[in-house]
DNA sequence: ATGATCCCGTTCATCGAGTGAACGCCAGAG
DNA sequence: CTCTGGCGTTCACTCGATGAACGGGATCAT
């Protein structure tokens, strides 16, 4: 089970592009090829991607991977809960930055250097 | 080196009490032993940090770790580039939030579950 | 004095997430 | 046919992080 970040990163480029390979995945998100693989897996295991092949049933060129009904749901789903967990974030680091600022002692807005 | 993170967590803790052992910086921090032990020694290494054992020069117990005028005066720019890490998350994690609530497609607030 | 206990800093075997080179496979080009 | 290239898959390897275990000093009860 890839965490959701990577659940919705990887949701949203296959449904932009089912056509992309798993070394297209990894370059776009950031990380490795058996990585990739994992989560890939995972979402099929689960049933929220199908690899789909058009042309021959035995080529993986022509795989594609297809968000299946319950991926497009479950994209939705975890799209939220992701936005959900940054929104956290956000006010997190907010307060660490209020933090921060205090012991800086100064008024920065934007800092050079 | 450590990170400017645990850098600045370490000199921030140590300059409000310098009689924290490595046990209580560990669970402060919520990083292991091994590590803080790691941080610290690199911190004593570039000479922010002076451990000094007030009671007898053999006592482990009786450590301090004390932090030099080095020490004080880098924390502070180790501070400001902190933050200015954290702001450039802060507009990054923004820009994020933005990209996730269209996607979701309604405007969220703050959202149960 | 002696032993038991406690906390200290230090060490290092162990772990697990992440990596990417290497493999077998297939299609298309020469 | 061979050769090349991109595909998914595998797995030995890396490396930061971990915390149990250790030796040592202080304290206290015996």
């Amino acid at each position: 089970m890839p965490s959701d970040e990577y659940s919705y990163r990887v949701l949203k480029l296959l449904s932009q592009n089912p056509h992309l390979s798993q070394r297209d995945l990894a370059k776009e998100l950031g990380i490795s090829l058996g990585k990739v693989n994992y989560c890939l897996k995972a979402l099929i295991e689960v049933g929220l991607v199908k690899a789909k092949n058009f042309k021959n049933s035995r080529n993986k060129q022509a795989y594609a991977y297809l968000l299946t009904p319950q991926g497009i749901e479950e994209k939705t789903k975890i799209t939220v809960r992701f936005l959900n967990s940054k929104l956290a974030e956000f006010q997190a680091l907010k307060s660490e930055i209020e933090t921060l600022r205090k012991e800086v002692g100064s008024h920065v807005d934007t800092v050079s250097e």
